[in-house]
DNA sequence: CACATATTCATACGAACGTATGATTGAACC
DNA sequence: GGTTCAATCATACGTTCGTATGAATATGTG
């Protein structure tokens, strides 16, 4: 047998296993699945050329031990975030304070997951799993801020969209940014400039309308 | 000499040269460049083998000029809109409605950029002039607002920033909206009703505070 | 028709790819 | 100390890749 799934996986090859998944996670984002050779992974982590098959079944196991291992912190975040205390309002700019603080650390994430969406049509239930949960806890605290009035009513979803696009883009648009702009994302205090224009944009966009009452 | 560069091309063969770029538009968008290989390229163009290398001097120069068709209209119906009458909000609102219109016909396009932009760091000088024509076309709309008091002060690049994220992103992610959503992007009604959202969405978030005076 | 040039075409080459294989190592357990 | 099994390793296989090559064909001009 070939060991297509993970063995026992309870001995010391849990830091190869790791090595890889750190090891294909940066060239997965900075190449591309089919741009990364499993050869230059191995190189990298530092193992075998067999242990990837060894360990992960083939290259595209890795590949989605590494979506796993990047998103689950991530969305984690943002589930503490959401269930935390204080106004709705309150903790959808922490929210993005998340999204900011945790891609400035692993900036390769949105590659990575754009990658596999821009792929096929259908991403994996693995990835789709973690999107719905991250959509559902943005969605409870928009739900939570139309019953006391704090936040404009609209489309659940697509506002819970229009507020996690925007670091995600500007993270993935990085290069771009600096380039024609001159905003470095890697700059802390940069980053806390566009982190804080982000929330500004989002809390005027979701505030009750102008004109209405009291 | 290897005609590198592309000869005379007043001949017949700019229909295969179209062909070639229709054909890897969809391929490129689908698989990803490294995914692609110019035999399927060729094939589905109905095209011979060593065409591309004859009109486009490599895969990789067929794919700038992938990328050079079709981000060029998107840009230059921005730029329409930057240059229209009407207040500045109408034209941003305008802008929205030309990158979903444009998006909906060539869905692909975002993911040809992200491509480019995610693979190395500094994306090719062509693709950074067009983005940065887009930039400045669309700071031109707010920087207008700023005058007339329409449009509330903030970073100029990054609000146009905040603006063109959320088609762009949303058409990414459409295969994911629809499957957690049931968001079909695809549908004209569905569309519009995205595209009011964000309109609103952006209307909202430019507007001038609330609590300040006329 | 003859000539030159633009384009197509079939084929070949070397390199790099993902994976399979079987021997070898190292540690845990009786 | 011998047995067992997870893990590592070097190597090989068959495929597919991008590109090069040179002959064949179309096209347009005098």
């Amino acid at each position: 047998m070939t060991t297509t799934d993970r063995p026992h996986s309870t001995q010391r090859g849990a830091e190869t296993r790791a090595a890889l998944v750190a090891a294909a996670t940066s060239l997965f984002a900075a190449r591309g699945f089919d741009g990364t050779s499993v050869r230059d992974i191995a190189r990298l982590a530092g193992a075998n050329l067999g242990a990837i098959t060894y360990h992960f079944g083939s290259k595209r196991g890795l590949y989605e031990a590494v979506l796993q291992h990047g998103l689950t912190p991530l969305v984690e975040g943002v589930g503490a975030a959401a269930k935390a205390a204080g106004k709705p309002m309150e903790r959808l700019e922490s929210v993005v304070d998340v999204f900011f603080d945790h891609l400035s650390r692993t900036p390769e994430l949105p590659y990575l997951l754009l990658q596999e969406v821009a792929a096929g049509k259908p991403p994996p239930d693995q990835v789709l799993a973690i999107l719905r949960r991250n959509m559902t806890n943005l969605r409870g605290i928009i739900a939570e801020g139309w019953e006391d009035g704090s936040i404009r009513p609209g489309h659940p979803m697509l506002t819970a969209v229009s507020i996690a696009c925007q670091p995600v883009y500007m993270t993935v648009m990085a290069p771009v940014l600096k380039a024609i702009g001159g905003i470095d994302l890697q700059n802390p205090a940069t980053r806390r400039e566009v982190s804080d224009h982000v929330k500004t944009f989002v809390r005027a966009g979701l505030a009750p309308s102008q004109e209405s009452h009291s």
